[in-house]
DNA sequence: CTCCCATAGTGGTCGGACCACTCTCGTGGA
DNA sequence: TCCACGAGAGTGGTCCGACCACTATGGGAG
């Protein structure tokens, strides 16, 4: 009488979701270093293979984290961790697709937006100003996309909600921005996008949320009405 | 001169790049299968241990499925194979970050509802109509749950954004659902839900976007709300 | 022509070996 | 007494080779 369940998908399979359980259960803080592989393996009764692909596994999930020659250790479990995989589905997404992510992030921008003029610290609406500024005194594409990212990591932050921050971080990732904005801003992109940035700033430093969702509704509808475009007929 | 790339990270690392680099540059078509593991491994010059670790974490992304006996394909990559571990965010989180998960959930699902009303079908509404009339229909909570995950979904399909009703689908994983239900169901939970839905459900009759998108949003508000004071004090 | 099953090929699992890295603890010197 | 440092033990990272479980295919029996 080993175990209870006898089989049910592969052995890693049921080695994922035991460590799972074990998180959600909080027999496993965050944080925590677990046993080490080997341990690991013989107590489940696997072979330590199998459990290292089951902690590949959620290495990639971003709830565990392996540190060469220390040991496995649970993440801080934050939305930062775990939705880093996101990342991916705004990489491989293609055609109609991109379409669709550029919606969601108009929606939750948007309302970040506006969450964002009701909330932001002086301090914060400086350094959104002081990447509008810099946006401003350069051409150079690189740079121009590095400020624009910074820009809206910044109203993420400042609207208050992490999860929603590092969901928009992940439809943002540098790669799917890049891709877009290489035939996008051949037609004048970079000035229609300093003003958009400018619009949201005065939203923001006037505290107004209803005109900042505003603004970044246009802002980010603007690129996507673009995209749809490039698809059509 | 094996490889202009020498090292960075570990070589399961970089198969990983090298595979989902694959994907992206189009060399892989999705559906295509791939190479065996052993064709895999020979061809990075890493060992099969290696490259199964590399395919596993793949597989959780969504991007790779094996199949026992026949070989490794590529996904559809739609948005429901990417964003399938999504459903582990939260089931893991806990405490303010559910609060946050909800308020993200609340953006994402009024608009979805306000989407659903102005596009939905009469199949589709039909199909709405079932899972009200089976909820208040009966009063096992296993039940009730089941039907009201289903209604939700109808709804996210029905606004047409397919990456929406994937993201939505993560945020109401049936084990996150159940542990926030287990204490909101006693304070009549039941009654306020099924009067809920029957507004969301009238709204999207009446082809009301404004409607339908107030209520959505005070029916997921209304449990983010309770959330909220379990927390306090 | 159809059906079935032997078989080759695939992913899944295992065990062991060795390497690269980290951390600790005891030793030696200052 | 204290500190620096180096050897060692312990950890994850990689590789190998073998075998098992399953799938698909094609040729032979009916």
């Amino acid at each position: 009488m080993d175990e209870a369940a006898p089989q049910k998908g592969t052995v890693t399979q049921r080695a994922i979701e035991e460590i799972k359980a074990m998180i959600a259960e909080g027999r496993l803080e965050p944080g925590q270093r677990l046993p080490t592989e080997r341990d690991l393996a013989a107590r489940l009764g696997i072979s330590r293979s199998s459990m290292r692909e089951a902690i590949r596994a959620l290495t990639v999930m971003g709830v565990l984290e392996a540190r060469h020659g220390s040991g496995i250790y649970v993440t801080a479990l934050e939305a930062g961790d775990l939705l880093e995989t996101f990342g991916v589905v705004a990489d491989l997404s293609r055609g109609p697709r991109l379409v669709e992510l550029l919606e969601v992030r108009r929606i939750l921008e948007s309302t970040a937006t506006a969450l964002a003029a009701a909330r932001i610290t002086e301090d914060q609406l400086a350094a959104v100003e002081k990447h509008v500024a810099a946006m401003n005194a350069t051409d150079d594409p690189e740079e121009i996309l590095a400020h624009d990212l910074a820009f809206h990591r910044e109203i993420a932050a400042a609207a208050g909600n992490e999860t929603m921050a590092a969901i928009l971080e992940g439809l943002s990732s540098r790669t799917f921005r890049a891709r877009v904005w290489r035939g996008y801003q051949e037609e004048g992109a970079f000035a229609r996008t300093r003003r958009e940035h400018a619009a949201i700033h005065r939203a923001l430093t006037a505290r107004d949320p209803e005109a900042a969702r505003a603004a970044a509704a246009a802002h980010v509808g603007e690129v996507e009405e673009w995209l749809r475009t490039q698809l059509g007929p």
